[in-house]
DNA sequence: TTGAAAGCGCTAACAA
DNA sequence: TTGTTAGCGCTTTCAA
């Protein structure tokens, strides 16, 4: 690897005409100069040492892009299509701007922390976050943050608007229009299955009492589908819920996955969709997509959500005010055949 | 953030001391400075710079995960859960040995070059790579290499052996295998479904050539199903693909995810799978396990080969030389619902 | 057992 | 328009 300072040597100059013509510098050079040194890195492919700019400069043109694991939720994080899509909207974008990603899993903020100073990674994108994660995040590191999904605690120590950019859906809404439809399909025993009650599921679970306490709907702990998972894998947790779903007409689900994984369990065991079990799932990805029946869900856009929240970032980086703090954007149902109206027969007793 | 010259200040020490606490090497210094200073970095909150150390060592820590993007191949190519499994199996992996990924995508091998030695990357994992891309980068690159998927062309110039460690599969064989059970079930009007014609897919292709050949079956263009990419969107490229489905009665598919894709086009235009058309598919994934009827495919571990891939880089940069240059893991195939033996009646047939 | 100092490759303030 | 030089934070050789 060729340096600067050779470079400068061999041509007989300075190293700050190298620099100056290698960043464009072109005012303060002359023209043939800057000709004579262009060729010469073009011929030796010069390559610049990024660590060496990036104690200089202070900076690292990297951008962080962290998931909090926690228990229970993910093994492989990228195997739900959420998460993948949405980290391939934010690679992208990352890119384009001439920087560079650099991925960090961990379910210890502390650890995340070190990483992020260790590297001086330039920004943060945020992803999975709960509580006050995101403020504990915000306290140590001070260059711009994205978020995505995060519901702050806004009674925590401290908690302020506005010291991040979040971007996320309307949760609330979505799953009280999920639920308020499958009550409209003549459902009342409406089950919710998710692994957890923190974040963007609590805000789903509570649009979701929402929609049942409207219609005068009781909620008992039993409507409740809490996933575990058994050493990693969650197989028997869905054989649970397939069973336990005997005892309901409807189950929403707080994501495409989910449902997706649901479904397969009742349809092993004879359960059939929609037939003698409504779904709806959350997240419209590719499962939701391509399952037979087709799901009946929420749509949102993973890959545009973290192109959206990398492109602010960049924004943020080059200088600009973020035009707003918090992001939300459109949800919509999407009708497919995962839900039958109650009211109707069913095939077999049509016969 | 607190740097080791100011430490050494308040303590009254050398940097030497600090550095040699820092990196364990107590060997150097008596028991008390040790316990003094490894106190003092605790109360600060040492963290080290890591531009500044990797420049004095010349090293990185960071492992480059290069995937070269092809023209029709990936829009986002964390869709594919093959890919993305595969990511977070190779993610885990190098954090748990301290290491950082950097994550690379491009369609430029001199671009991906510039981008690695820019990095000082320590070593590399290579995907996607065609003809002699991965050579191209051998002779650029002088750390160790493990390609995950890639065929080198063994005529090209200057090819040889060992250049560099492959993790693979015998995809002639697993496509030999799928096609075989094909015919098997009586079956032969087959396709084969693919997005190109090169590595992997190329090999497989051999692979179900050999099988028709083997059987006395006659192979004509019309044959491959080329599915293409009509600005970035599939599903066009899907409606053909079912309408050409029905001139035959099997399709093997090179992934699974274009399996579910076709039976999917299938079913919205009435063909239905395994009845009127059986389809294999390729990986078992997730797409494969959930999908309805259960898709019968050759399966693999995606996670584990990217797994598998960053475990033996580490055992490189550790400096133990892999035994063997050539991995080849086991596929088998795996019997679900989307074949149908041809002799069977169908289940009007029986009514 | 500890310290001084050179050097990794680059940038940028300042001088010429 | 070009050059000199200090310095970014850390490692490491060599001397004390």
């Amino acid at each position: 690897m060729i340096t600067i300072k050779e470079i400068a040597e061999q041509l007989g100059m300075s190293t700050t005409t190298i620099s100056n013509v290698i960043h464009g510098k072109t005012g303060e050079v002359s023209g043939e100069t800057t000709e004579r040194v262009r060729k010469f890195l073009e011929e030796v492919e010069y390559v610049p040492n990024i660590s060496a700019r990036n104690l200089a400069q202070n900076r690292s043109k990297i951008i962080g892009v962290v998931l909090k694991a926690w228990e229970n939720k993910y093994d492989n994080i990228f195997q739900d299509p959420f998460v993948s899509e949405m980290i391939g909207g934010i690679e992208k974008q990352i890119r384009e701007n001439g920087y560079f990603m650099m991925l960090y899993i961990s379910d210890d903020i502390a650890e995340i922390l070190k990483h992020v100073s260790t590297w001086n990674v330039d920004g943060l994108i945020l992803f999975c976050m709960l509580d006050d994660d995101a403020l504990r995040v915000r306290r140590k590191y001070h260059k711009p943050i994205v978020c995505i999904d995060t519901y702050v605690d806004r009674d925590a120590d401290g908690a302020e608007e506005d010291e991040f950019v979040n971007i996320g859906l309307d949760d609330e809404q979505g799953a009280y229009d999920a639920t308020r439809y499958l009550i409209e399909k003549g459902h009342r025993k409406i089950g919710i299955l998710s692994d957890n009650q923190m974040g963007v599921d609590l805000a789903r679970f509570r649009g979701y009492r929402r929609a049942l306490k409207e219609s005068g709907i009781e909620y008992s702990d039993r409507n409740f589908f809490h996933l575990h998972r058994e050493e990693g894998d969650l197989r028997a947790g869905f054989e649970k819920m397939a069973e336990k779903a005997r005892k309901f007409t409807a189950v929403f689900c707080c994501s495409d996955l989910y449902a997706v994984m649901l479904m397969n369990a009742c349809f092993a065991r004879g359960i059939r969709v929609p037939e003698d079990l409504s779904v709806v799932g959350f997240d419209d990805n590719l499962f939701g997509k391509l399952s037979r029946p087709g799901l009946t869900t929420i749509h949102q856009n993973a890959e545009h959500k973290g192109s959206l929240a990398a492109s602010i970032l960049m924004n943020m980086l080059a200088g600009k005010e973020p035009e707003t703090h918090r992001v939300i954007l459109r949800h919509e149902l999407v009708e497919r055949e995962s839900v039958r109206a109650l009211g109707d027969l069913l095939p077999a007793e049509t016969r």
